[in-house]
DNA sequence: TTGTTTCCCATGAAAACCCATGTTATCCCC
DNA sequence: GGGGATAACATGGGTTTTCATGGGAAACAA
């Protein structure tokens, strides 16, 4: 059963995360974890578990300050607002990040209160269970309109979590027809080299 | 069994690239093995394993931070939307690039949003093994289509591996027609000149 | 009870690991 | 400056783990 092993949080970017002392022994920076990537499909069944993809799972553990080998990681759950059709899922580390600069706004803004709203109050904290998986629970489940399979998909130091269906239609949709706009052989590097102009 | 055989009929014999292990002061290695060079075609085995030419292993390994003499590189296979007929190779330093130039786009934007797509959702993270080949899942072969033989080629800091007939097709087809705009003794060194002035 | 939620065990398939071999490039020495 | 010795490679094959996923008993909650 799923148990990971490579352990490491180097940072491969992002200079100014910072990384547990314990964890990073200098020489030892793996590179492996920090990042989320690629996309899977997997089963939800009948009691709403569902398998993290490996690789997230261990990116997880890197996230978690606490973790250790054998132990399963930590990680929060933001649900939002009852508009939003899937799950967002952040390392320790990385929720820790979002609270802190919530933390910094000026107390008692809007901004602030509906931030706080979001994601202290839509979100929850969970952790992966020793055979790799997480159980959604059916009110989660429902509000995704989660039903026999579930998509995961990468967006940097988070993941997120979609039925299916919901996903093509409206992320991949917009996505092509987005693309649509460009020539065959558009090479999307470009936008990188824009938006470093301005 | 063979060295991969060379593809490229350039130059007779090329200094084989100097990089060698016992023999390289880091910092003027480093600035050696910093861009892949050349193009191979290598076998594609029956579960997927594929040799990664010697030297560009050599620039993945200077390309992750956390490499050190013996281990096996890290780096990240961007296989992009389903347009997209090859796979992209990033050493971890110049992926790294990538994701901080992301990352200072305007959250929410349409077009952060789907560079992160694109490099997040649609790449992996996997490394080099200690024979120096790679394994493809056999949906990532399906996506480009490859079977028998892989074809690799260096694009400066990043490297495409295709299946040698949709190269030749694709990727000849068009350098050759857009080559042939120009005229039969034309010196592509002009076209540097030229982009330093705007 | 009746429908969950939790923990433990089970299994086929895919992925990672380890060992082996025939070549080719590089080194070293006479 | 050759030629054999040696290390580096590309590629194969078999074995061990890891993973995703399913099922049932035990523990709850209402």
């Amino acid at each position: 059963m799923g148990r990971g092993r490579r352990v490491d949080l180097s940072e491969t970017v992002r200079p100014a995360v910072p990384v547990e002392a314990s964890a990073r022994d200098e020489g030892a920076a793996e590179a492996l974890a920090r990042r989320f990537r690629g996309e899977f499909r997997q089963k939800v069944d009948a009691k709403g578990r569902i398998s993290i993809p490996a690789h997230f799972r261990r990116v997880l553990e890197a996230g978690d300050p606490g973790w250790s080998e054998g132990k399963s990681p930590e990680f929060v759950i933001v649900y939002g607002d009852n508009r939003r059709k899937y799950l967002e899922c952040y390392t320790l580390q990385a929720i820790g990040e979002v609270d802190d600069k919530i933390a910094a706004m000026p107390r008692g803004s809007m901004e602030r209160r509906m931030l706080e709203k979001l994601f202290s109050g839509h979100s929850l904290q969970t952790n992966v269970d020793e055979t790799g998986r997480i159980v959604l629970s059916k009110k989660l489940r429902d509000k995704i309109g989660l039903a026999d399979e579930a998509f995961f998909i990468a967006t940097g130091d988070t993941f997120q979590l979609w039925k299916p269906e919901t996903y093509d239609r409206e992320e991949q949709a917009r996505t092509e027809e987005w693309l649509g706009n460009f020539p065959e052989d558009f090479d999307p590097l470009t936008l990188l080299e824009r938006s470093g102009e301005e």
